[in-house]
DNA sequence: AGTTCATTTCCATATTCTTGGAAATATGAA
DNA sequence: TTCATATTTCCAAGAATATGGAAATGAACT
């Protein structure tokens, strides 16, 4: 089975098992829509209702497949999405998903989706 | 957990989870490559040097997620990809999970990335 | 009828994922 | 230091997935 141990395919595949689940997409879907200041775990347990032991189980998930990033502020954690890093994922997808190798299927199959977040900010201590 | 249970996140869910494993994403994309004709079961065990049995079980994973279509052919059974259904992926991950809500972010993040296979192709700048 | 090939289902096993309470850790404030 | 809050880790039980041999099904041909 194992035969070609692509290292995008294998990036890929961890990602999509990030989002291929019911809690973790909605996690996700929550921090785009948060995208530049980030979220704090409380306050994604209260959004999505969730035990605290349960979301920092996904968040982890998230951050162990590269698809969000954190930073420490105080006494807090803020969480947002590596829009980067999805933008590559949904890339590799239309490269190697949806047509056939080779081919190209019209201007709308640019890999290049949205790019990082504008701005940043840092407030460490 | 459960709270808001939609239809399209549903779908999503169930699409991704269908790539989101090594063996399956091989065989999907295998299959993009045969998009036109499709390809036996036979010959992807062959391919992707899988047991019957394994090749079965993931081919099924992906009918089932609706990323795949089979055709009966006398003996045989033809499977190709669902391009449409790809499509609709990746036109969701874009939308839900590439930019903030309601913002847009650039001309490369039209949801459409391509159709069906196209019978003509265009040059690329 | 019976034979052969293509493919799937059955089944048991092994592995991985998900959940969430309780305990632990980290940081800031009094 | 002591307290309170934010967040994570520990742990264990249950659920879901993955693997592949062996048996069953389907479809053509003799």
């Amino acid at each position: 089975m194992t035969q070609a141990p692509d290292a995008a395919a294998l990036r890929a595949v961890v990602a999509l098992g990030a989002l291929a689940q019911e809690t973790r997409l909605a996690l996700f879907r929550l921090l785009v829509e948060h995208a530049v200041d980030g979220l704090t775990p409380g306050a994604m347990t209260l959004k999505l209702k969730l035990p605290a032991a349960t979301l920092s189980f996904h968040l982890k998930e998230l951050v162990r497949a590269g698809l969000v990033l954190d930073r420490r502020e105080g006494r807090f954690i803020y969480y947002r999405p590596d829009l980067a890093s999805m933008n590559a994922l949904v890339g590799y997808l239309t490269e190697n998903c949806c047509r056939a190798s080779g081919e190209s299927c019209g201007t709308g199959c640019a890999p290049s989706a949205c790019l990082p977040v504008p701005s940043r900010r840092k407030r460490p201590s």
